[in-house]
DNA sequence: ATTTGCAGGTTTGCAACAACAT
DNA sequence: GATGTTGTTGCAAACCTGCAA
């Protein structure tokens, strides 16, 4: 999938690739997680806006990192971030830091 | 394009699509727009962790309104967001909301 | 549907610190 | 020692959000 997509992005390269192509998680219908107790209202209420962005941080920060070999200093710097503050991300997202 | 990943993610129906497979803008070279007196620092100031941010909230926010038809209170509910919150954000990233 | 004031909550940058590595 | 990274924290300013109107 993901050198699908990445071989797509050679295929067009007069046009950047926004957000705005690409599909962005709506329905999510895990089809082998048998319904659970709460799947009245759990399953069913996904896609909040804090979610969807929380999502989308933690994905973010995840590839900055690993672009940047998980040096913290040099990440937060990259994205314009204080360094504090992306600490205080990582925590608070559960990102694992790789040595 | 659109079409080509709404038929990728047809042919990977047993998993959910998730932003972590798909790409990010990381560098963002548009081939036709000529550099200019402004380039050093703002082609390559890309990315920064807000605008990252900000520009993915406007497309969730775009892709949602399409989907409740341009209907705010529909929307605002269907994203468990305020209406007036929803508004200012329209408003701030400039969103035109087609009657 | 749209806008606004406001209070309460959250996030952010900044500075500082100790501990460890290069 | 000198430099750089990490993980934290306190604090004030800035920002965001829900509520009511």
């Amino acid at each position: 999938m993901k050198n699908l997509i990445e071989r797509l992005v050679i295929m067009v390269p007069t046009k950047v690739i926004t957000l705005a192509q690409l599909p962005l998680p709506t329905i999510q219908q895990s089809p082998g997680s048998g319904d659970g107790p709460e799947a009245h209202e759990s399953l069913l209420a996904v896609d909040t806006f804090r979610e969807a962005r929380e999502e989308f941080e933690k994905e973010f920060l995840l590839r900055k990192l690993e672009e940047n070999d998980w040096n913290v200093s040099r990440t937060a710097e990259a994205i314009d971030m204080e360094r504090s503050n992306l600490h205080r991300k990582i925590r608070s997202y559960g990102i694992e830091v790789k040595k």
